[in-house]
DNA sequence: TTCGCAATGTAATATCATTACGTTTGTGAG
DNA sequence: CTCACAAACGTAATGATATTACATTGCGAA
């Protein structure tokens, strides 16, 4: 599987800035409705101030979104470009999430798409579970 | 990471029967919705009959959630016990589905886990892209 | 300046999922 | 058998997530 992405570095708008930051503020993965809530002061009124936003930082590499969570996420890397496959650990007690990858992974599944014909575009990693702090703590 | 999985086989109730009827005929996968529509004749009326029957299905391992599409198919396998991690190749064309899995994908991703003392109890695979057929039609 | 494009603002609507509450059904203990 | 309990069910309301549609604004290129 080629790696796929080609992020582009942007300059980023006041919404996409202020998206991004609600973002990196964050302990963990917000909710695009829970960020609308956070940047009410700075004049976010609409869904879609954010999904815009959103979709750009998105196209950036800068943030991930998390399929299973219906969340993003800020990338764990500070210039983010071009990551090829990621994977993520969502721990479900604490909500803390562990972004990372694997060559081993990627190449195989890499190899089932080369082997199926399938033309892979993005793919999707997802551990659901509960974190070492919180099995522990 | 263990498997983890421990799908009790169960007898149907009509609602059950009903919803995975649903989904065999179809030929990839559904949302709720679109379920309770094509039961409506068979006296379904609201969006809980679905999820109720589905999370039966999903417990007893019959049927698969489709994070990435908000959407469930059958399970591929005749009597599906235990599969431990299951992949998911999703075209973006024709909207089908193959299921598969990697041993080497499992235990890579395992490993991980052991390593960051992260309890894994779901995964989620989940690749994007074109299908042979769609590539080449 | 004028055109064109990207970004924005706002409202409405579509889509996905759960909570709440009451009723029915099946089943095992007595 | 029948009572009691648990599982399943029916229905309405609501909550949560995401998109469509349309008007406007800001700004660089011709």
């Amino acid at each position: 599987m080629s790696t796929g992405h080609h992020h582009q570095p942007i300059d980023l708008t006041r919404n996409q800035s202020l998206v991004l930051g609600a973002l990196e503020k964050a302990e963990g993965p917000l909710s695009a409705y829970t960020i609308l809530d956070r940047l009410r002061d700075d004049g976010f009124r609409a869904p879609l101030q954010v999904y815009r936003a959103l979709d750009k930082l998105l196209g950036a590499g800068l943030v991930h979104r998390l399929e299973s969570l219906n969340a993003f996420v800020v990338c764990a890397h500070p210039n983010c470009h071009a990551q090829g496959m990621i994977a993520f650990a969502i721990c479900g007690t604490c909500g803390k999430v562990d972004e990372f990858s694997d060559a081993v992974v990627q190449e195989r599944l890499g190899s089932w798409a080369r082997e199926n014909a399938f033309k892979a575009e993005k793919s999707i990693i997802e551990l659901r579970g509960t974190c070492a702090g919180c099995l522990n703590g």
